[in-house]
DNA sequence: TTTTATGCGGCCTACGTTGTCGCACCCATA
DNA sequence: TATGGGTGCGACAACGTAGGCCGCATAAAA
């Protein structure tokens, strides 16, 4: 039996049971989870644990409202074992750069304190001398930054708590359409986030097909008493690569050869399109030759779209097809429209 | 004097003190920042802490090939206070998807114990059911994703270590164009990630003119002996905005207004250009008008590019000039080269 | 070889830890 | 209003651990 090693890990993991703010636990609760973890103490004890020793060295708290004591974490706090150190720090914030024009303000909140910690410890490093490191980091996003879509808090707790348990969620939906709330019972399948919008993949109520349901529009969720509808046979990735959002993704890699301006070609230099890229430079111009296995997908067609004149697709024939074929309908819109639309 | 009452708290502190494996610290040294930390105790009790009771409970390694014994933790061991919960699991879980397609694998490494913690909690969550839930989250990238350029760990380290303490560093640069291996004393003053490639930007020597590192391109890096040279007047943003990275960006916001496809409509109702944006439905079609402040960036002109013949600008005029330029520039491509090249 | 720095086992005492008990309080139920 | 279960809390005593101190062993430095 270990007596006296043991209190300082009890005190450990009493800490990591304690939950962050928004949750918390109560004191018999608190007993009997450390019970199973085979730390067999008397209530008074932990009671002692927790007033007298804990909530004096960190930031617990207590709703002491109703008699059996809840014990929480204040939402900000934050102590990593071992503690960051200087690069993780400064990747954590250049990730924030990234994550806040990627995920939507709650779910990047879910973080927050991971965040904060690191550019506290980053600001004591450059406390000597107002290094002001926070002007410093800069992340600039690839592509257009959307503005993510809001998400309720606990919207997101229920569902992500429903996907992983494999249970069944009661939500009121405000549905794109009909502009009307709808209750539903989902049973989650999946979560994906395209871009700035996360979807829900689950069955409804007593039906087999798979739908989505962006995570914004669920107005509350709630755990549902409905037993749980298991769905076979699903996966994710196939249903992603089917077109499900927009992206119809051909099975087999393409071969693209291009031509490409200078500017593209040294951007593809550094960051390649794929593994197999190759940059061969073309006689009578700076303009190089690129080939590369590139998946067949609407983002990579996007890509070449956003690069303009910049880009000569050669081959696929189809892609090429389809540029020109843009490129006439764009040209068709600016000779149509007068120009005196753009004064409005 | 506080006496019991510090002991956990003592431990804490130390084990905070030690570092993630790839560094680690000696007895004397850890005696001594206890004590600048109010912790003044004895030599031997310090050894019996690490020896007896810390790394029986802790993954912690030791390394007495010397006498001044080195203590580390291992490299993958993760310990928050308070733990993880679900959603903030599930959310460092999407993080990495995205983080994986715009940070170097390098500088995504550093976060790695953090969502391996993450997956190991979701193991545990799910583990009745083989609930398999890393099958349940994806996240699309907004745009291609380029593959990052690979970075040197130790270039990340002691660049990172000197941007924040405000140190030169000696640098081993294997430039772009001369292909030659160069060295440099750069003063680092800031750090920018452009889609999957990260600079550095810094003096060089003894010039005072801003200049842009690709970190991948630096082989080798220490910190220097030469003194810092403070630069003033330097404002990251500004530097960005000038266009530094290729995206000029005029001060003002400018009003974009378009008539936009039904599906791109959609996907603005859900993720707006901006806090400004309107879209009013337009008679005899089901296209929409769009009108929204948007900064006066490429970015925008690039995802209004990739959006084709499913947007018509109206306003600026200058950008539905160079839209039209580049469609009548890219039927110009694509009418030019002879089709028989596809099938090279 | 001597010196210094460090690790380590042992010893001893102060005091921290913890089970037990009694009391107070709140709430639900009779 | 009375009663009983659940919970918090102060007090107390017994146990045993934490931690300073000492001496020795070892290895690197002088």
């Amino acid at each position: 039996m270990s007596y006296t090693r043991d209190t300082l890990f009890r005190y450990l993991t009493l800490l990591q049971l304690i939950p962050r703010y928004p949750g918390r636990m109560s004191t018999p609760v608190l007993k009997e989870k450390l019970a199973e973890r085979g730390f067999h103490i008397d209530t008074r004890s932990l009671q002692r644990d927790l007033s007298q020793k804990l909530s004096t060295q960190f930031p617990i708290g207590c709703d002491d409202s109703q008699k059996p004591y809840r014990w929480y974490f204040d939402r900000d706090f934050q102590c990593q074992l071992p503690a960051l150190d200087v690069p993780s720090a400064l990747t954590l914030v250049l990730a924030e750069e990234y994550l806040k024009g990627l995920l939507p303000p709650v779910v990047v909140g879910q973080l927050s304190p991971h965040f904060t910690d690191a550019r506290r410890l980053l600001d004591e490093m450059s406390s000597n001398g107002l290094s002001q490191w926070a002007r410093k980091v800069r992340a600039i996003p690839n592509g257009k930054a959307l503005i993510p879509a809001a998400i309720n808090e606990m919207t997101w707790q229920i569902v992500s708590q429903a996907l992983l348990e494999q249970k069944p969620v009661d939500v009121v939906y405000l549905s794109r359409t009909s502009k009307a709330e709808k209750h539903f019972t989902l049973h989650p399948q999946g979560l994906v986030s395209r871009h700035s919008v996360t979807y829900l993949l689950a069955t409804v109520d007593d039906y087999d097909d798979i739908r989505q349901f962006a995570m914004h529009r669920i107005e509350a969720a709630n755990l549902s008493e409905a037993t749980w509808r298991p769905l076979h046979g699903f996966d994710l990735d196939n249903y992603i690569a089917s077109g499900a959002f927009g992206y119809l993704q051909g099975k087999a890699p393409l071969t693209l050869v291009a031509h490409v301006a200078p500017q593209v070609a040294w951007l593809l230099s550094e960051t390649p399109l794929s593994e197999t890229q190759r940059l061969t430079p073309l006689s009578d111009t700076s303009w190089q030759q690129l080939e590369a296995e590139v998946p067949d997908d609407q983002q990579t067609l996007w890509w070449l779209m956003a690069m303009g004149a910049n880009v000569n697709v050669l081959a696929p024939a189809a892609w090429r097809e389809t540029l020109k074929t843009n490129a006439e309908q764009v040209l068709a819109h600016y000779q149509r429209t007068p120009v005196a639309h753009e004064t409005s």
